[in-house]
DNA sequence: TTATGGATTTCCT
DNA sequence: GGAAATCCATAAT
C-alpha cells in the first residue's frame, strides 16, 4: 500500500445515502493541515446519521443555524459542539436539501503522532490518539471554525482521501454509540480488529443491555 | 425567559 | 462504576 493518500474523495461518491457514504468513510484518509503541522487519520469507526426519519439525527426536528450544513452539499464538514467541551465531527451526505451526515468516531492516527499526542496529552503513548469521536475532532484541532469546510476542495486545510484497497469482509456493523433513539438500527459501522475503535456505551439513562460489550 | 439534557471524556472512588 | 465539567438548542413556563 502506499505510503500516504492519493486520490480526495469526490462530492458525487458522498451524494448518496449516509449509510453508503459510512462504507466509503472507512479506510478513508482525513488530513487537518494547520500552521502547527499536519496531522492524518485512518478513519476505523462511522456512524451514519439520516434526517427527516432518524430521530437520533439533529435535523430530526428542522433545519436550525447549527445543522445547516447538513442540508448543503455532500462532501462538506459538519461540526457541532456538544457537553460543553467537546467537538464532534461529521461528513455531509446526501445534498438537495435532504439532511444526512456521517459521524467519525474513531481513528487511527498515521501521520503527525507527536503533534496529536501534544494535543492529546492524556493518551501518549497510546492507540487512544484519536479513539472517540471528540477525541479525533481534539487530535486534529477541530472545531467550529471548520463548519461548512469543503473537504473535497485541495485548497482545505481539512481535506478526505479515498480509502486504498482495505478488505471489504472486515466492516462490522451494530447500533449506535451514545444514541437513546432507534437503537435497533444499526447503523454504527467499524473495521474489526483495529485497536483504535471506541468501545461501546448506550446512550440515554439505561444500563447497558444484558449481553453487551462492557 | 427559564429549564433541561445531550452523537463525551476524564478523573475519582 | 460514577460524577463532574460546562455551552447551546430545544422544550416548557
Amino acid at each position: 500500500m502506499a505510503g500516504h493518500p492519493v486520490r480526495l474523495l469526490g462530492a458525487d461518491e458522498l451524494a448518496v445515502d449516509p449509510v453508503d457514504a459510512a462504507h466509503l468513510l472507512l479506510g478513508a484518509v482525513l488530513e487537518s493541515e494547520t500552521p502547527a503541522g499536519t496531522v492524518r487519520v485512518r478513519l476505523t469507526e462511522v456512524e451514519a446519521y439520516r434526517g427527516g426519519d432518524d430521530p437520533a439525527s439533529h435535523c430530526y426536528r428542522g433545519k436550525t443555524p447549527r445543522n445547516a450544513v447538513m442540508f448543503g452539499p455532500a462532501g462538506h464538514l459538519y461540526v457541532y459542539f456538544v457537553y460543553g467541551m467537546h467537538y464532534c465531527a461529521n461528513v455531509v451526505a446526501l445534498t438537495d436539501g435532504v439532511p444526512g451526515a456521517v459521524l467519525l468516531r474513531a481513528g487511527e492516527v498515521i501521520a503527525g503522532r507527536e503533534l496529536a499526542e501534544s494535543r492529546r496529552p492524556a493518551a501518549r503513548g497510546t492507540s487512544d490518539l484519536a479513539r472517540g469521536p471528540a477525541k479525533l475532532t481534539t487530535a486534529l484541532a477541530l472545531d467550529r471554525g471548520h463548519d461548512g469546510v469543503d473537504l473535497t476542495d485541495p485548497a482545505s486545510p481539512v481535506r478526505l482521501y479515498a480509502a486504498e484497497g482495505h478488505d471489504p469482509a472486515a466492516v462490522r456493523s451494530g447500533p449506535r454509540v451514545g444514541v437513546a433513539a432507534a437503537v435497533d438500527v444499526p447503523w454504527r459501522f467499524w473495521l474489526a480488529g483495529e485497536k483504535s475503535v471506541s468501545a461501546y456505551k448506550r446512550g440515554g439513562r439505561r444500563r447497558p443491555a444484558p449481553g453487551a460489550t462492557t
